[in-house]
DNA sequence: GTTTGTCGAGAGCACTGCTCTCGTTTCGTG
DNA sequence: CACGAAACGAGAGCAGTGCTCTCGACAAAC
């Protein structure tokens, strides 16, 4: 079963995503070039196409990738706190694994997060990996909801039949107010990253993660209140 | 003052501004071309250079260009509220003008707020235009201050050197936990748009503008109590 | 009226993603 | 075991990019 063409093909394969995340990662994601990852491997640029069809192929095995690794380091930091009915401190950890993660992969979080590029449509290969690190968030809601916790807050019309068809699909039972509340959260976590990472807070806000700290606190309370 | 060659030169740079932007509203502010430029306007690619020097330059002027529509906007549609003392009112009317202005220009917001350009400092000439749609949320909370509003949130130690700084450069007399609440509700909203606009609300969140419409009203109430 | 500086054209450099062909090597099957 | 199919890397080539340089034409300033 593991002939040695398969296995060639392996090595090479993981090899060129090595090589472009690297490159990524050293000159950012737009900067990636199919040539410059061929030099490298003292290979031809066309011998590149054998592995991936085309430079969007490329992007979108590094995308899942890095949103595996993105949620493994969520779960990894959630699952750390072993008070499981501290839902606030779940939240927490949560929330500092997710930015800690973007600020130690700042051309992944670009390339997952920022400006999608023109022309490219994630498939729908990506959508599990894209969820995983969402999901710790439904899990702590879900395990409040399981306790017995009762979420007040007011939820736009406009969202409730998205709530519906979420609580369905992620198979929760968690109230309305809960998910919506959850989801703000999310926004605004992901909003302080993205202000800090694309440099928007400079002269703003200088202390690192100053601003990510606030957000998460504020949001620490209206989860678990 | 206003030879023929003085009218020519700013009719031509305004001429590429223009297509530039259209350029950017149909493929996207990555696939911007100034060799497509020029074959608009039937000249040679390297004339545009007499006007920009370089690419970057011309990404600046658009940058600008739009930092000031978008802050345009958002003071008019806080302008528009007509009960100044309904802080609720002025903000959620801010706030939506915000969004409404991104979805109307999203290639243009993504230029604002998506991935930096990789080896592009935004030059300090852009900052008063970046700050301008800020200070719209940060004069609703100078004249809840003035008003005699007190604000209850806990602010992160790691924020108080940042917020005495941004105070004197503002000129406002905010408390330290009206500007963090207020910073919140800037990252929240910011992060809600970035999702909407950047599709990772696809399958998620399928009425337009409901997740900012909660994020929206969970800051209006932090804010306001 | 002469000089000075700006302008557009054109050629060219180094780079990109991608396609096609060609000779070689490996694999599965008759 | 032999043979055809499939996969592979090399190489040339196409159309596109940002950018640089030179050159002749024209307007502006002295």
């Amino acid at each position: 079963m593991t002939g040695m063409r398969e296995r060639a093909r392996a090595a090479t394969t993981a090899e060129i995503v090595r090589l472009a995340r690297a490159q990524m990662a050293a000159e950012g994601a737009a900067a990636l070039s199919l040539r410059a990852i061929a030099r490298d491997m003292d290979m031809v640029s066309s011998a590149i196409y054998r592995y991936f069809p085309s430079r969007d192929d490329l992007l979108t095995a590094l995308i899942i990738d890095s949103y595996d690794r993105l949620g493994a380091a969520v779960e990894a930091g959630e699952g750390a706190e072993r008070r499981r009915t501290d839902y606030r401190a779940r939240w927490r950890a949560a929330a500092h694994a997710l930015r800690s993660w973007a600020v130690e992969h700042p051309s992944e979080w670009a390339l997952l997060f920022g400006t999608p590029v023109p022309g490219y449509a994630a498939p729908p290969t990506t959508i599990p990996a894209a969820t995983r690190y969402t999901l710790v968030l439904v899990s702590i809601l879900t395990d409040m909801a399981a306790a017995g916790h009762v979420h007040r807050a007011s939820v736009p019309k406009t969202l409730r039949a998205d709530l519906d068809r979420l609580r369905d699909q992620l198979g929760t039972h968690a109230s309305d107010a809960a998910l919506a509340l959850g989801m703000s959260a999310w926004a605004a976590a992901m909003g302080a990253v993205n202000l800090e990472l694309f440099g928007h807070l400079h002269n703003v806000v200088n202390a690192p993660g100053a601003l990510f700290e606030a957000v998460v606190e504020q949001h620490a309370v209206l989860i678990t209140t």
